[in-house]
DNA sequence: TTAATTCCTATTATTTTTATAGGATTATAT
DNA sequence: ATATAATCCTATAAAAATAATAGGAATTAA
């Protein structure tokens, strides 16, 4: 049930990006050395995001990235979709189709529920939300 | 956040157990057969759940498996945790000492509570909720 | 025009997953 | 007793997914 660094490491953007909303552009070079990870790992993963829109970028000197929506309208859930691909506990969730003895099968409800239940905690987090929590405790 | 076939087929295993406990010994070759999984992977992850204490076995001819306790006593999430060695989104909450910088990390109460949620709602579900559940079905 | 940056496509290394193989051991049924 | 059918044990291997790294092209601000 891991979260991968790719859905990890996409969070951490997305957060760092947040902390550092003031409209300036921020490159990869700055959050590879707050977040401690390669500038070209993060190249392939803010690729993703950039393509589903979850950030803009701007290429060239005194480029970078910025969030492309509000912090408060951000779910983690579907920054983690979109970069891990699914959340489904199971492949036959995500697949299409599914398997074909899903008529039969005794366990499909219970990764159903589970595969809700993820979803519907993930989808109510913001990347405000995170934000706030954290700095409670400061 | 895929739970792998070791996960999936433990509970297979467990749920065909449970639709067979009638006090007889299951074999392998059965669960096999009905699952159409092989034998011999089956006993490398039956062999987790008997040294768990989940099952008992008897060797020998017309030996096999059974519950080793009530189907109502079994919880899905028992049988996950054993069979995945652990349920938790992110490695920084099941290896031991965790993270280094767990107490600047903003994405760690989100983890924690993830993994709460996942675990509250797989100790509720028990073997016998599983049958029960399919049995409307029919 | 230079420097800093994103963007793009490959490639590689590592780890995890998903098994399979072969035989030793054990206990039942005949 | 003995054949048979099962678990048990250790090792090996194939495949897939993960986790990066590399090199350079394109872009843009200073």
């Amino acid at each position: 049930m891991r979260i991968s660094t790719k859905g990890r490491y996409a969070l951490k953007i997305m957060i760092d990006l947040a902390q550092h909303d003031d409209g300036e552009y921020v490159s990869l070079k700055e959050i590879a050395g707050r977040q401690d990870i390669s500038i070209k790992y993060l190249e392939a993963i803010v690729g993703i995001l950039n393509k589903a829109g979850f950030v803009s970028s701007q290429r060239g000197k005194s480029g970078g990235y910025r969030l492309a929506m509000a912090a408060d309208k951000c779910t983690v859930g579907s920054i983690l979709k979109i970069s891990e691909g699914s959340l489904a506990p199971v492949s036959c969730l995500s697949d299409e189709g599914g398997c074909d003895k899903a008529g039969e099968c005794v366990s499909l409800p219970l990764w159903r529920n589970l595969d809700r239940i993820v979803d519907d905690y993930l989808e109510s987090v913001t990347l405000k939300d995170l934000l706030e929590m954290s700095a409670v405790d400061e």
